[in-house]
DNA sequence: GATCTAAGTGCATTATACTGCTCTATTTTT
DNA sequence: AAAAATAGAGCAGTATAATGCACTTAGATC
């Protein structure tokens, strides 16, 4: 999973909840200026940061070997 | 998957490959000094940093949708 | 037990993620 | 098309991730 699209699955699934920004940053705890940034800028957040906003969207971060044979 | 299992699941992967920390701090582009700590002091990596050190493993960085029954 | 190798720590610096505030742009609703 | 809601951007300050260097600790090898 490419970084850019890891954001945008991020993304998809808050609209897809019909969260819009400030609600989620407010759930989360992580703030507006920097979920709007991330969302945009394709930022770089931090594993916590990341983590936080996985939470109220019913996600979670996964370090996965990858599988060659798909 | 909790944060401190994700760094420990890291570290697990580079042991069980054989790849010292100095190897993968050259392989993946990351210092060694923030390799050390995060596998240590259970730091908190941004997601460019932690895909670095997950690329040279051959594992990848996801983000899914909990799954209620398991 | 000395030697070598790998891992962990303290300190200082640099880069940048995080944040709020304000403003603009875009989208949606009426 | 005006109004309201939502998203994006500029600016500036704070917190901390990333880094190198030097030193210490722990384990293995000789």
């Amino acid at each position: 999973m490419h970084l850019d699209q890891l954001i945008i699955t991020l993304k998809h699934r808050r609209e897809e909840l019909g969260v819009t920004q400030e609600q989620l940053a407010d759930l989360s705890g992580v703030g507006l200026r920097t979920l709007k940034a991330l969302e945009s800028k394709k930022g770089n957040p931090t594993l916590v940061t990341l983590n936080k906003l996985a939470d109220v969207l019913g996600m979670e971060v996964k370090l996965v070997v990858k599988n060659i044979e798909l």
